[in-house]
DNA sequence: TTGTATGCGTTATCAG
DNA sequence: CTGATAACGCATACAA
């Protein structure tokens, strides 16, 4: 019986080193053991190739040390960015992720989150558009971009400041009157503040503008209608556009040059998001850039933390602007 | 006992609901149970709030229905796509991803391979470049790009006939004069064929061509000095470029707009791997398309096939070209 | 410091 | 078809 042919467990370690079972655990989780056991539960470990079964350490103490992600996908390049870096941010702290797509899918969200409790996960970091989510109390549960209760700790950018700064970027870069164009989601959210930022910042300033924003089952054409109605004698009424995200900001553009309006010549664009070509090139457009690598962070050190309890239910971290050739620098 | 504050576990059902603990499992499993049974034990299941722990299930079977993906990282559009569509090949069999970024880095992979055997995984599927790897073979493992040995599967395009296919487009757009330009990475894989294919369509074509193949240390200003040398009077010599990845076919384009070399009226240029803008918009160039979903597909069936023994060792999928702006269609 | 023994939640085998 | 019971691999409280 204890030379069958399945894995070694510590039970056979401790037999072949002739310690206990109790020690070998001590030695494979770093603890303090006498000089001559470890060397000879080590040894022992060596001779019969064991490796370690966290399965049972997870039916015993009911940790994984993983948390999950549900994320709409990983197409779009914002998304991939978050996933790449909290990942990053997981694994220094020896972490792992379970990674779950939404689709902007209702019911998979649900079962995810039924998926994660039964695989007993440590946490769940979710960006997710469900305006009715039932957040389970008794997991931690950190949310990006969307604000559910005090309960919920919930990380975003400084959408309102992004928006703010957007407004005065384009004034001081000479533009007289401006628009703000996006296509909104069902439910409001952090990044609905853009346009509030923007606003504000027009108002204050007294800079003419006015604001397009389509629900989410209108056509992109309703930008194109938009844009030709304040088209007079060929020529743009607006000199400058703030677009809710990078990859409207891209379709607008496209619009633009074929409506041979001159991109930043004519009118200048601003974008949001910071996304670059390939990832890590340069920006696709002039941008507000979201602070990817400590949202991330910021995710999992509040999602891994004991207290979730005294943790800030809203946190804005603030963003950079970028210029990205679609303005007049 | 029966009351304490954790979580209620199958035992608990099976006495709220008078049945015996096999029963509740055996209803939990969908397996065949007295209609009278079921009922009472799903409606004890109710009552109690109780939720599937599936720590205890992997303890006894080894099963955790959940695949390791090891990939340098999801910035790159590529990978990102490969991400995405592995992880939804594996939800509709119900499989659950763990994803695992190695940044090209060697001792990442090993920890991973090593961390993925602890955790019990199914199964791995992986994306590297590490020259000397050493697979274990107690775990179905599954590569892609890039081939280790019979013993395991690689998943790949068809890197030749997309080379093949680039030569033949560039020479029925009528380009004379090409060339091939890339980054090879220290070790020869799948992607290596590129060149390949495309030598040979151009020798069979009789097609003049050159080879520019940079090491990875070779800073990039390597392709602008080989374009320097090859223009003369402020022409190209080459009026066709097939470049290795759809990334470097991007940044080749600028520095030859910014030697006022136009594209695609002076030299076309095809790319490889089928990148779109924001992952959904238009293709960033000209290129020779992956097919990620078929290779997504074909590493998740293959590496949660039960004989792996009786697969192919090398399975290579077809490519397409897309036009993007970046030849004269 | 080390050994012993129990239980984590589930599946599966075997009787009934 | 259902009930009882023994593992699965590990961590830990307790005893030595």
């Amino acid at each position: 019986m204890s030379k069958d042919n399945s894995a070694p467990t510590m039970a056979d370690v401790a037999r072949e080193a002739g310690v206990a079972l109790g020690t070998v655990s001590r030695v494979v989780n770093g603890q303090q053991v006498g000089e001559v056991f470890r060397t000879r539960v080590e040894e022992a470990i060596q001779r019969l190739g064991y490796h370690y079964n966290s399965s049972g350490r997870t039916l015993r103490t009911g940790a994984t040390d993983t948390i999950a992600l549900i994320i709409p996908n990983t197409i779009s390049p914002y998304f991939a960015l978050l996933v790449h870096h909290i990942n990053m941010a997981l694994e220094k702290r020896d972490y792992r992720m379970l990674l779950c797509f939404s689709q902007y899918d209702t019911n998979r969200e649900l079962e995810f989150i039924q998926m994660a409790r039964q695989n007993q996960v440590d946490g769940v970091i979710a960006l997710t558009y469900n305006p009715s989510l039932t957040i389970p109390d008794n997991i931690p549960f950190v949310t990006i971009d969307r604000f559910f209760s005090t309960s919920v700790p919930c990380i975003a950018s400084d959408n309102f400041g992004g928006g703010y700064m957007a407004a005065h970027k384009l004034k001081e870069l000479g533009c007289t009157n401006v628009a703000f164009l996006r296509v909104a989601s069902r439910v409001t959210n952090e990044p609905s503040k853009r346009k509030d930022g923007f606003v504000s910042a027009c108002v204050e300033m007294g800079l003419p503008f006015e604001v397009l924003a389509l629900e989410d089952e209108q056509p992109y054409t309703e930008f194109e209608r938009f844009l030709q109605h304040h088209v007079e004698n060929g020529r743009l009424s607006f000199d400058g556009l703030f677009i809710g995200t990078d990859s409207l900001a891209w379709q607008i553009i496209h619009t633009l040059r074929r409506m041979q309006i001159r991109v930043p010549e004519d009118v200048q664009v601003i974008g949001f998001d910071g996304i670059r070509m390939f990832g890590d090139q340069e920006p696709v457009v002039s941008t507000i850039v979201q602070p990817v690598q400590e949202i991330a962070e910021t995710c999992v050190s509040t999602v891994l933390s004991k207290h979730l309890s005294n943790v800030p239910s809203l946190i804005c971290l603030p963003v950079t602007y970028l210029s990205g050739g679609t303005t007049r620098e």
